[in-house]
RNA sequence: GCUCUCGUAGCUCAGGGGAUAGAGCAUCCGCCUCCUAAGCGGAGGGUCGCACGUUCGAUUCGUGCCGGGAGCGCCA
């Protein structure tokens, strides 16, 4: 079990015990640690109930906690704390378990079916710096709750039905273009440039408008541009979140989730829900006690096309009958919060959320240093696959600057991890919730907070167990601490698991970096303090190399749970 | 205008009804004859946007205001 709860079981007893309610005995790490380690605050509002002294109440409980091995003390501070002390043994004790442990004493939870709709790149249209946080986010709470047992399925879930198809079919046929002769760089020049068109010239507009319902509606012309289309730019997005080390286990897009576009609208119309508006059909979604104007969701255009709320209602009658999930993540930035809380309440109204619970996950806005949306330097948007080139790059003039010997494909392959890792956790350091500035020095220097400085702590780790290795040296059992930094190290450990649960329920990637930046910082003065290979007596050696091996493991799997990999030199 | 969101050290950010509000960067000062110094230690730096309220206790909760960002039917 994960520590805080163990601690918080012991504590809850005790208060039952003295005549509390239980629920006084919430542990929770120490805010003052030259005090504690642990502490429970419960006694505080135990004595405002029971108009009793708050440490004498803290007293009680703390009484029973007296000769607990996990504890060397257990003291009460005023005006109420309990404060809580693990004992050295107890430290080894747990290290020990968890080695011993894949899970890393993570409880076992109920096991869930979980859709998670994330990076919604749109087809024929290039990836951009804003399709970056939903891949990353999305890829690592996939990651995260495969880890606490979860069966996940990650969908990509492709903007391949909307009008910016339409407006593609346009232009090519304006153009001449045949279908079949279409190149990623031929797409990548065209929407930006007949989304341009359609806002000066009304025909474009109207005619690219057209095309998107022609497809829509099965127009085999239409349909046979949009398929090379696709093909051509599927292959291209492909490379790109390989790149990024995002898989996802289905490609499905809004085109797959046509076929049951009528199924849903006939529910809607069985159940009495459509309206028409203004030429366009819709649902009424507002309840009474809607603080914000609440205007009906759009399900069908004037023009008899869908719109992207009926593309995600047919998706998410899809997505029931396919995997029948638990529940539904949609990993999106925030400023689809209101779409979506509009698809949610026309589902429900549709029945569709019997079983399933729908969530969306929103993130912020990735902003240059001047605090507004991350644009190119010319002031356009710049396209995700020139932001990696560039990252990789910089990323390769560090690695160059090395004093390790490296071959010239070791470099590479450090330029691309360095890189790549300075972009995730530059990222998902930042709370998901909230806007972030890009700096992409900060975030590739191998000084403070950042990808790199995680990669060079589990670089140097795995050199010492290699050197270990080589020289025939065997781990051993871990030892209960005799400095503080070995002890400070030990105490980071279990802490692991319980942030892994926090991570998970706030969907909060941040938690995790944490963690990581504060275990590598143990390691790091452990590491600066205390010889391994050449400590003093063979117990404490092989202790310390065990240490080792754990620590690794640990910093290895929250790393992949965030996608980020080791190089083998830096 | 309405709704949501953010405002914490010079900068980038954590935190969160309780004990002295924490990191990293930047600045200054130290540490490699020794397992990767892309490392480690130390110092300075804060009326937690403002006001009022709830509370034994508010930076945290509530209300109002100020300031930034976003959203508010035929793009996704």
């Amino acid at each position: 079990m994960n520590i805080l709860s163990a601690l918080t079981e012991t504590l809850s007893d005790a208060f039952a015990k003295c005549g509390y309610d239980a629920s006084y005995g919430v542990v929770t790490i120490s805010n003052r640690p030259d005090l504690c380690h642990y502490q429970c605050n419960g006694a505080l509002p135990a004595a405002k109930a029971h108009k009793k002294n708050p440490l004498a109440i803290a007293g009680e409980a703390a009484a029973l906690l007296q000769g607990d091995g996990r504890f060397s003390s257990v003291e009460t501070a005023p005006p109420g704390f309990i404060n809580l002390r693990l004992s050295d043994v107890y430290l080894a004790s747990l290290a020990k378990d968890m080695a011993a442990d894949e899970r890393l004493l993570l409880p076992l939870m109920e096991r869930k079916t979980i859709i998670v709709d994330y990076g919604g790149p749109n087809v024929a249209k290039p990836l951009h710096v804003g399709h970056l946080r939903s891949a990353i986010i999305g890829e690592s709470l996939c990651r995260l709750a495969r880890f606490l047992g979860h069966k996940v399925i990650g969908d990509i879930h492709l903007g391949d039905w909307g009008l910016q198809m339409g407006l593609v079919i346009a232009e090519m046929e304006e153009r001449g273009l045949g279908a079949d002769g279409v190149t990623a760089e031929d797409l990548n020049e065209i929407y930006p440039a007949a989304s341009a068109k359609a806002k000066t010239d009304a025909a474009f507009a109207e005619k690219a408008a057209a095309r998107t319902a022609a497809l829509q509606k099965g127009d085999p012309g239409a349909r046979k541009d949009w398929a090379s289309i696709m093909s051509v730019s599927k292959a291209d997005l492909r490379r790109s979140y390989d790149i990024l080390g995002v898989s996802f286990n289905c490609w499905y897009g809004e085109s797959d989730a046509d076929p049951y576009v009528p199924r849903v609208m006939n529910i809607l119309q069985e159940r009495g829900l459509l309206r028409e508006s203004e030429g366009a059909l819709v649902v009424d979604v507002a309840l009474p006690d809607d603080k914000e104007p609440m205007p009906p969701m759009l399900v069908q255009k004037t023009n008899g096309a869908d719109i992207y709320g009926t593309t995600d209602l047919g998706t998410l009658l899809q997505r029931k009958e396919l995997f029948d999930p638990d529940e539904a993540w949609y990993v999106t930035d925030n400023r689809q919060a209101f779409h979506f809380k509009q698809v949610f309440r026309c589902a429900k109204l549709a029945g569709l959320l019997e079983k399933i619970q729908c969530f969306h996950f929103p993130f912020g806005t990735m902003n240059g240093k001047d605090g507004k949306p991350y644009k190119t330097r010319e002031g356009g948007v710049m396209r995700l696959n020139d932001l990696i080139d560039t990252v990789v790059e910089n990323a390769l003039r560090k690695v160059n600057e090395s004093d390790i010997p490296m071959t010239g494909e070791e470099k590479t392959e450090a330029a691309y991890k360095l890189g790549m890792a300075a972009l995730k956790i530059g990222d998902m350091q930042n709370h998901r919730t909230k806007d972030y500035v890009f700096d992409m020095d900060r975030f590739l220097s191998s000084e403070g907070k950042t990808g790199p400085y995680l990669q060079y702590t589990v670089v140097r780790i795995r050199s010492v167990l290699a050197k270990a290795r080589e020289a025939g040296i065997a781990a051993g059992e871990i030892l209960p601490p005799e400095t503080d930094a070995e002890r400070d190290l030990l105490l980071a450990l279990p802490l692991v698991s319980d942030a892994l649960l926090r991570a998970f329920s706030d969907k909060a990637p941040s938690v995790l970096c944490e963690t990581l930046f504060d275990m590598a910082g143990r390691f790091n003065r452990f590491y600066f303090e205390h010889k391994i290979l050449q400590c003093p007596g063979h117990a404490l050696r092989a202790s310390r190399l065990a240490m080792l091996g754990l620590v690794d493991r640990v910093l290895t799997v929250l790393l992949d749970i965030l996608s980020v990999e080791i190089p083998s030199h830096m």
